[in-house]
DNA sequence: AGTGATAGTCAAGATTAGTGACGATAATGT
DNA sequence: ACATTATCGTCACTAATCTTGACTATCACT
């Protein structure tokens, strides 16, 4: 091994945390919507995601999604159109407020909800096993924490 | 704490690995771009980190860059476009190969990716202390098998 | 009632990603 | 040497995505 390696080389194997992140980003979406896919789900987008992943059993009212999401509330309301249009939730009118109206899943949007929390789960799984149950669950909790910080740093 | 809690806490309290990735991803680009912005360098995205990121000293070949960074050729075109118009790189014909042109960082390319990648390792510093350094060496230990085995399963 | 804030939508624009084709050059096989 | 095939970077075009500003209806507070 040369000791002054080129950067590239050194991105490859000692990448940063940017870097980690996005790789493991890009790749747990592409499994989980060729999953999808190939079991008969209408194909969405990653960006779909963003709404299905916050959404409540009981229904979220779009703004909530945008918070959540961190997305333009413009966005969430093409993102719903889509999903209404493909099955997935239905926009009904929330009884608290006449100006809001709650995002609700249909039977069919749960049974996709559920089917991906499976498969991000089995995703997990695959990883634990080949990292070793112990260790896994310590990278979990350490990923957790950070993430979370990162999160409430942004909404600072 | 209610036993049945809702999907939407459950989420924000147990994420999974996609939310995890894409919460750190966001913060650490973020921030990335917004101190760097705020020490003076030219604004650009976070898309061309995609092209810095990857990029050598001695330079390297657009078509590698989009082979690293997994995006078209014609975007790393139009990214160089901007970072030589940026003056953080130009463009040298390659003597190995008169087909293909050399994309080389500048002086001021170079410092402002050493710069990049000491922000990056502050913010690692950051988490490390948060976390303690034992801890966060594992974690990102864990963090680059993970996220190295996600991308060769990618390219398969 | 009157005021300002909020929910969701409409419309238009800017930015970014994805596709196919092309001229130039290289690599390969004969 | 020559023809064939593959590769490099670019051009032109389309589609997807993000961003912004404005607008109506409703709410919360006085």
């Amino acid at each position: 091994m040369p000791e002054k390696q080129k950067r590239s080389a050194r991105k490859q194997a000692e990448p940063d945390l940017g870097i980690l992140s996005s790789w493991l980003l890009f790749a747990v979406q592409r499994e989980l919507f060729e999953t999808m896919e190939r079991e008969g789900f209408e194909k969405l987008g990653p960006r779909h995601g963003a709404v299905l992943a916050y959404l409540d059993e009981e229904g979220t009212r779009a703004t909530d999604l945008a918070a959540l999401s961190g997305q333009h509330k413009q966005v969430i309301g093409t993102l719903i159109d889509e999903l209404v249009e493909a099955g997935c939730v239905e926009r009904r009118p929330d009884p608290q407020d006449r100006r809001a109206k709650l995002i609700v899943p249909t039977e069919a949007g749960l049974e996709r909800m559920r089917r991906s929390d499976a498969i991000m789960a089995a995703i997990e799984r695959r990883y634990a096993k080949e990292l070793g149950e112990e260790d896994y669950a310590q990278f979990k909790r350490a990923f957790t924490r950070i993430a979370q910080a990162a999160r409430s740093r942004e909404r600072a």
